[in-house]
DNA sequence: CTGTTAGCGCATTCAC
DNA sequence: GTGAATGCGCTAACAG
């Protein structure tokens, strides 16, 4: 495979100094018509496409944005990508993605790689933050903001939802509906905001209403449909049955939707089911589920707008954006007969 | 924001040249331990970290992959790049994912783009060809390896699977169910494979079997769920009902399941309905969905290796590889009554 | 308007 | 083993 064209090859064949060819490329200074003109065709005919390496180098800016996530293989992060890749998208930014599943390790190597690729910002969705992370980021300069977490130990912005008070909200919806009995499939507890808060969300209410909490009745899982199959499983077989249960996420309520399908439980008449986060899933099944609805699209541009503007404004900032989430009641839970 | 460290700074702190210091972090010289500890120290004190840009330029290699899709809001294009990344992970390269929305100007923009970045290798999952594909790739170099899709006036490898088999395969299936009435849901037939492979491989089947098509049980969708909640309605309109529906993918199966639930039909005892590309959510709903499973992650480690091995090889290869598939029975089909 | 030149940060040949 | 010098391809002064 024969070299690239370069711009030098452009100008010898055009008969002009590469300065002539990099100002017509780049609109950066007037060049007379006829010049323009020829450089132009001559770039036509041979296909020449600068390189971007070279002028990333001197400019200082790659115009590519990296985006740490768990698993994309979630619709969730696929949405926020969504989201960020159409901010991204309008301001000539492309977007390097990586999956993590989670990985410390994972995560540390992809900030590292991105430095040396010297990425112009990074958005980073992780789920936990350890020791190394903050040792990690003493000597770390790039524009970053965090989505889905907020970690007060560290200089960047964030954009969450209110974890706590939605599932506060849901928790009381169902105790409104009369249900005294309430279960939970949580998450695991060092996901701070997915697991931790959405549990403090539920506890809170319930002994706000001076229900007790019934630790029987709170199972983990793994977010996955699977998991809540088994969760619901679990909480089945305890001698008093709860008569609602809230999961904090949609896949855990549908693994416990069909665990009550596949044992001849009515749902929302025997049992009550309510998910989190209003996935496209809620609606695909039958009974659609009642969830928290929380626009990740939404999250996704919110993210990436505030990551260009950190990057255009080069100075260090830190706060917590919280987008608003709602509360969609659908068919999967009804009030306690 | 102050000027990133350089190689030269290293090497002024060492008391080394900047060759030594590029050998000791390369490894690709024998430098005397004690300059190399000298090095390493001033290296991990000051945190710095090598440009990858210019590196790349000079050794004609990123490290990255490009990857265009037309969403990866859609689990089986966010499987097919988990399984592209773990392999591209384990040849330390990393992924540029663009989503086009099937849009032909945004995928031309970006095998443009990711020319300029001067990528080490392209993967291109696109729904058609125009003619500005093939004027576009007249002057294009970088190895390139096509998913999904088969286009012959080009050279390069792709991988899909047999769709026009796989389809009719399932409509047999029907068939042999019993059913003598089977609409179809199918996708818009630009889509070569997913769309008109597929609606081939349906028809092909029924005059096989003696049967004639009827054009009224044959609607379009765009793969949704939505969509396939109107075309149900619309095949549900003729004054003949089929007894089966077999839909060109499971999200539109799902709609068709979900009309059918929300209007009293039973499934599969009124209507068998049949997928296409077993996704979770064929598994998450109830009646759980016969389909045909494809192995979307096997499908992007097939082809990142391909894509790795043609950057390796430099030479043009034209291939195309079928995966293959299997046909999974679940609870949606039945034997007509 | 146009051309010449000096780097951007690094890998690599060539001397020593 | 080590250092000095060249160049990867391009942009941005600097002259003219």
């Amino acid at each position: 495979m024969n070299r690239d064209l370069t711009m030098k090859d452009i100008a010898e064949r055009a008969g002009v100094s590469v300065a002539t060819v990099s100002r017509v490329l780049n609109n950066t200074k007037p060049v007379s018509s006829e010049l323009k003109k020829k450089v132009l065709d001559i770039v036509k005919e041979t296909g020449y496409k600068p390189n971007a390496l070279a002028r990333s180098l001197i400019k200082q800016r790659t115009g590519t944005i990296g985006v740490i996530i768990p698993d994309m293989d979630n619709e969730t992060f696929a949405d926020l990508i969504k989201g960020i890749e159409l901010i991204t998208d309008r301001n000539d930014h492309v977007i390097l993605v990586t999956n993590t599943m989670g990985e410390v390790k994972k995560e540390l190597e992809m900030f590292n790689l991105f430095e040396e690729k010297r990425l112009d910002g990074i958005i980073f969705s992780g789920v936990s933050l350890t020791e190394k992370h903050i040792d990690f980021f003493e000597k770390y300069k790039i524009p970053t903001v965090l989505v889905g977490q907020t970690f007060n130990k560290l200089d960047f912005p964030s954009v969450t939802i209110d974890n706590f008070q939605a599932s506060f909200d849901i928790t009381e919806y169902l105790i409104e509906l009369g249900h005294q009995n309430i279960g939970m499939i949580r998450g695991p507890l060092y996901d701070i905001q997915a697991g931790k808060e959405r549990l403090l969300g539920y506890k809170t209410a319930l002994r706000e209403n001076d229900y007790p909490v019934n630790n029987d009745f709170i199972i983990e899982g793994d977010f996955t449909i699977t998991s809540g199959y088994k969760a619901m499983e679990e909480i089945w077989s305890n001698e008093l049955k709860p008569t609602a249960i809230f999961s904090a996420s949609d896949k855990m309520a549908i693994g416990a939707l069909n665990y009550c399908l596949d044992h001849g439980l009515k749902v929302p008449e025997d049992v009550s089911i309510a998910g989190f986060d209003d996935m496209e899933l809620a609606t695909a099944v039958r009974p659609a589920l009642t969830t928290i609805h929380q626009d990740q699209v939404e999250k996704g541009i919110k993210t990436a707008d505030i990551l260009l503007d950190l990057i255009e404004k080069e100075e260090k900032e830190s706060y917590n954006i919280q987008l608003p989430y709602s509360l969609i009641e659908r068919d999967s839970t009804c009030a306690r007969k």
